[in-house]
DNA sequence: CACGCTATTGGATGTGCGACCAATAGACAA
DNA sequence: TTGTCTATTGGTCGCACATCCAATAGCGTG
């Protein structure tokens, strides 16, 4: 029984290392939350010592920054494909929609939460979701504008509606942690009725959303 | 200069003490967070030592969840008076929007951020986020059944509409630690339009919103 | 194979926290 | 005034954390 206890080291070279420490902290903080970054747990996470943690981030907030910036990155990436920009926007707008409810998306609604309030007392992650956050704004715009562009729909301002959806979204993930069951469908449904009111589509273009858990 | 130190005791019945303990960490909550809601913090504050406050609440969380729910109370009775029940509907509703803006309620949105994160992990606080919101829900609702009743404007589902007007609300709340300067009229009126939508009503009845910050 | 660079360790230090408890001293009744 | 009840004190304890640093040992180079 050798197994439980290891002191063999493994050295890595530091770019390798510190990309390994991020995508841990990232996976920590969607998983159970920005606050459970901490030097011990990461260095727990990848068997080595904490101080190895401290060695890469000497100031743990940093490691925070850089993990949420991760985290939200990688989940735009898969929300809005870089793949999918042959699709038609009103496509890719369906399947975003689409894939903003679920438990899949509870997890990123979790997060945004916890690095908004968190960024009230971290300077340096504020400035990750001040930059997060214009990245969500210009890529759901540019989608838009795709579907202006291709006469898909008709947006007098792609920019706002892109802010206003996002706004609905947050509105409906604030409740991430609390008890949602019951919500209505013309709560669910906000923001596919947002954007086919404010691109002039009709009704249902975007997909269903979701039943609530029923009963 | 004897001002500084003084071991003095000071001997209140226990409600008193009880209630000026939740009221401190209430405004605590308010001004600063949540989890700067200590046991040192709130005895320091009201010039007693620690032991005291954990005498009265044993367990913290317990205290915290007591403060979010005085803060929260109180700033739903702040928003919708009793007093103005005599009031038209719209004219009531029209204050409500008006003060879910600029910075006094700014103060209110950062606390239900914080109070809907930190209910991540605390569950006596998760409840208590519950039942406020379910007293902001109801209190959102009678004032439209009222406004119907009294046939100022008609709205379906009364219920649907007052939680759909609370995710806006939360939605533009969740930036309360952010940026948001330049925020555009068509997103800073969200809350606005959706009701004047929803009821039925003119544009513009329930008042303007605010102008961002100019420039 | 031996050497030197440096990634990694192991430990120490200091802080702030909740929780717990015996001793103390106000306030009120007798 | 005296006595009793209990609100309040003044500590202690253990825990988790970030931060810092000298010593160590992997690994590539020569």
């Amino acid at each position: 029984m050798s197994s439980s206890v290891q002191p063999k080291r493994v050295r890595k070279n530091p770019e390798a290392r510190r990309a390994e420490i991020v995508a841990t902290a990232a996976r920590i903080a969607l998983a159970e939350g920005l606050e459970c970054i901490t030097m011990r747990r990461v260095a727990e996470e990848l068997d080595v010592r904490p101080g190895l943690i401290s060695h890469y981030f000497p100031v743990a907030e940093e490691l925070v920054a850089e993990a949420f910036g991760t985290a939200a990155g990688g989940e735009l990436a898969d929300l809005l494909p870089d793949a999918d920009a042959a699709l038609p926007a009103v496509r890719r707008l369906a399947r975003f929609l689409e894939r903003t409810e679920g438990p899949r998306y509870d997890e990123l609604s979790r997060l945004w939460l916890n690095a908004r309030h968190l960024s009230r007392f971290r300077p340096a992650l504020r400035e990750r979701v001040d930059r997060q956050e214009a990245l969500w704004r210009d890529a759901l715009t540019a989608l838009l504008r795709d579907g202006v562009e291709a006469g898909e729909f008709r947006a007098p301002d792609p920019h706002v509606t892109a802010i206003q959806l996002l706004v609905v979204l947050d509105g409906l993930g604030a409740h991430a942690n609390t008890e949602r069951t019951g919500r209505p469908a013309a709560v669910t449904g906000m923001a596919h009725a947002l954007a086919e009111r404010e691109l002039g589509l009709p009704a249902g273009t975007l997909g269903t959303p979701h039943r609530p858990h029923h009963r």
